[in-house]
DNA sequence: CGATTTTTAGACCGATCTGTCTGATAGTCT
DNA sequence: AGACTATCAGACAGATCGGTCTAAAAATCG
């Protein structure tokens, strides 16, 4: 629900009656909404890298482990009620320092610093800038699915990865 | 304020206090709060399609046309208090059919419309797919603009623009 | 078994939300 | 001047917000 409606636009009351919990309970396990929405994110962020992770599963070739990380998008592009990155949908109406602005830091460090390492275990010369490039079109594919529910924008940013990685200098 | 702190976060009696004006005014003026964050989402339209369309003047060229409209982008984003593409932020927690969801759908069509009309005069054999990919990289360099504060993003999406720009056939 | 932990339904709290209403005041027209 | 339009400050309303509390029931565990 915090997904697909809001963190905001969804109320505690509404949580629990989905749930068919007690608000008690929700708050004997959960300190504050804060916190439930914590939960939320970190089992989103979980499942993302899983998601990338298991796309990447066999393969050697740095190269490849990036394109796989396309594969991953377009698996969850594709999913029935896709909206677009949680962490950046939260953090939308966030105030800064919240738990959204934290979750929404964790990943994409943890995705930038992903990009850097594959691209340097390619051997490119610059790989800070090829990283840079392929964010780029990470982010260009999923805000384009969300914003215009166009079922090929996955596909058209991992060519362009493609062309992007194809053209690069490598030192190897 | 809608803008900088979120749609929903910033309340009524916010506005009235900040614009120092009083509650009967507003409602005097705006039929309510919807209609008051249609009326600020039209104006945001409006200085964004000013904003590229000035970039563009003088320019002939389609081609320069289109690449125009990332240096429109370059100078939204150094903007101080840049937060990302406003339709898209206050969407993220709004509902279908909802005022933000109306003004993000007529700039998207706009936007779509202009690169594909730019694209068939640039006499591209596939404007469709030129139109995509630009769209792509727009979408990107303000996802990661905003996310990353990365301040080459645009920089970096308008290079990639002009290569998908050059490789693409024309039939002129 | 007894002791402890967890869940239950729902009343209740104070704060905040959008929006209304009042009655006075000010500005703008002919 | 007179009629109309707009603004004012702020009380008020009803709904909803996140969160607390109670007291009983249920589940868990040594």
């Amino acid at each position: 629900m915090f997904y697909s409606e809001g963190v905001h636009t969804v109320g505690i009351d509404k949580v629990i009656k989905e749930a068919g919990v007690a608000k008690g309970s929700l708050f004997y396990n959960f300190s504050g909404k804060d916190d439930l929405v914590a939960a939320y994110l970190e089992g989103r962020d979980q499942r993302r890298r899983d998601r990338i992770a298991r796309h990447q599963q066999g393969l050697k070739d740095p190269i490849e482990k990036l394109l796989a990380i396309f594969d991953a998008l377009n698996e969850a592009v594709a999913a029935p009620g896709y909206r677009g990155c949680a962490f950046a949908n939260a953090n939308a109406e966030a105030l800064p320092g919240s738990v959204e602005a934290k979750a929404l830091r964790t990943f994409r460090d943890w995705l930038a610093d992903t990009l850097l390492a594959l691209g340097k275990e390619a051997g490119f010369t610059d790989a800070a800038d090829v990283a840079a490039r392929l964010g780029l079109l990470y982010d260009g594919a999923v805000a384009n699915s969300q914003l215009d529910t166009h079922p090929d924008a996955v596909r058209l940013a991992k060519e362009l990865a493609s062309m992007v990685l194809n053209s690069s200098p490598r030192t190897t």
